[in-house]
RNA sequence: GGAGAGGUGGCUGAGUGGUUGAAAGCGGCGGUCUUGAAAACCGCAGUCCUGCUUAGCGGGACCGGGGGUUCGAAUCCCUCCCUCUCCGCCA
């Protein structure tokens, strides 16, 4: 959510920004509403003062004995004055946010314009890409060779894009997840939460999941709850309607939770293999910091993301989105898309944005500053990684001519020293 | 799922439908006193919206959310949400 303040001030700049990233918002409504809206209130506070003040008068006449029957009958039609105007003043309030929600957040000055990935930036390589001396397999079959992969099975049980790990393969991906929670707790400084996967429709709006992404959610039936499509959502919701202390801030925190995706829309896109599924684990880091900071912890975010791959041995690259490629509610995002040699492809295993105060603002987060006022925090988020896309990379990456896949030094002691995964 | 209790300021906790933005206590901030500190005493303190002659001054809204009754609602009525206690079920 943008300020209506900035808005009613900037519409070049917002007008700009819906263009860029491709969004429908009717802004000239917005400008339209917004004065009108000024203009009811002044009337109402106007009458409602009026209201204020014969209020005190009735109480005082009967007091002191005396008859307030006409007060109270000019009163009556004053009463009804308001009420229209409060009908009025909420019928517009209620038009106003709702087309509110539908503008994004600013993209920063230095990120490229563009209406889609063609225009994303490379910004960085890290690492030599992998040769092999045998035509490189893609993970799924690595993983059905080798028997810690079992799609099949998981579509018995769930229905296509579910994934059902097994022996050293289930083993692996909990030795990741703890290796990463690990090096973010220990070398990062972020906070461990084990939050709740679902999350109520409150939640889904602060981080911006709605009103957008509501056909991309789980949800359930009875009683109107989401959920998660990622650790962001109740991360985020921690400080929602609650001011952070000053000295508390930057928070940081970092989460493993599943993630649920309906994926509606993707049919045909990466429908082999364990790219694009209903439900992952990843690794997510949150971060409320102060306004002045966030494009600075935006970097350091990216490079605390990017120590997990370094640490893997995992080739990879950074692009810096462009404005029709990144997310509504963000102001800059980096990609970061590992080297996948079996697919012949990179793949997008972290997203690191800066909202500004886009989240703040739609949760109501904040933190007292210096003279006591209450302002918004900027909030950020990136995946320090997603698991099964990882996964693949390190499965694809360190596969052996005779089918085995070695284990980076670092994943060994969370794996009791296991080595390689070979075939049994 | 059944029965009951309750949601008031940073916290605890009062509040006969009419100067109640809201007592009191704690905590916080500023001062007096003190070599310093504590104690004591005095004073200041919420958020949001809006207007203007915008370091300021007005006005309005806010006592879980929404609706209703009334000239007037923290107070009465309806409804939803949440918390707590007991019972049942359950990892």
């Amino acid at each position: 959510m943008l300020d209506l303040d900035f808005i009613r001030s900037n519409p070049d700049k917002v007008k700009k920004a819906v263009q860029n990233k491709g969004e429908k918002a009717n802004l000239d409504e917005v400008l339209k509403l917004d004065t009108a809206r000024r203009e009811v209130i002044t009337q109402l506070d106007n009458l409602r003062a009026r209201r204020n003040k014969a209020s005190d008068e009735v109480a005082q006449l009967k007091k002191s004995g005396q008859d307030a029957k006409a007060i109270i009958t000019e009163m009556k039609t004053v009463s009804a004055d308001i009420k229209r105007l409060e009908d009025e003043i909420k019928s517009v309030e209620d038009k106003l946010q709702q087309l509110l929600r539908w503008i994004p957040n600013i993209p920063a000055d230095d990120v490229p314009i563009g209406i889609d990935a063609k225009s994303n930036l490379e910004v960085k390589h890290w690492g030599k890409r992998a040769e092999f001396s045998f035509a490189a397999k893609p993970h799924w079959e690595i993983g059905s060779n080798l028997g810690i992969l079992d799609s099949e099975t998981a579509t018995r049980i769930a229905g296509s894009g579910f994934i059902l790990l097994k022996g050293k393969g289930a083993r692996l991906e909990r030795a990741l997840i703890n290796f990463m929670i690990d090096l973010h707790t220990q070398e990062h400084n972020y906070c461990e939460i084990a939050p709740p996967f679902m999350a109520n429709r409150q939640s889904m709006f602060a981080t911006g999941q709605l009103p957008n992404l509501e056909q991309d959610m789980y949800a359930t039936k009875e009683e109107d709850m989401f959920l998660i499509p990622t650790a962001e959502v109740p991360l985020t919701n921690i400080w929602r309607d609650t001011p952070i202390p000053e000295d508390d801030l930057p928070v940081y925190y970092t989460a493993y939770t599943p993630c649920f995706r309906r994926e509606s829309g993707s049919y045909g896109k990466d429908t082999r293999g364990i790219v694009r599924v209903h439900q992952f684990d990843k690794v997510e880091m949150v971060k409320f910091v102060q306004p002045k900071t966030s494009f600075d912890e935006l970097e350091k975010l990216l490079s605390d993301a990017e120590s997990v791959l370094q640490a893997l041995g995992l080739e990879y690259r950074v692009v810096k989105l462009s404005t029709g490629d990144m997310s509504f509610a963000s102001a800059k995002t980096y990609d970061i898309e590992a080297w996948a040699p079996g697919l012949g492809r990179y793949l997008e295993v972290s997203s690191c944005s800066n909202f500004t105060d886009f989240q703040a603002r739609r949760g109501n987060i904040k933190f007292r500053d210096k003279n006591g006022k209450l302002k918004f925090v900027h909030t950020l988020n990136g995946s320090g990684l997603a698991l099964p896309r990882t996964l693949i990379c390190l499965l694809e990456t360190y596969q052996q001519p005779d089918g085995a896949v070695e284990i980076p030094k670092v994943l060994q002691p969370y794996m009791d020293g296991v080595t390689a995964i070979k075939h049994s």
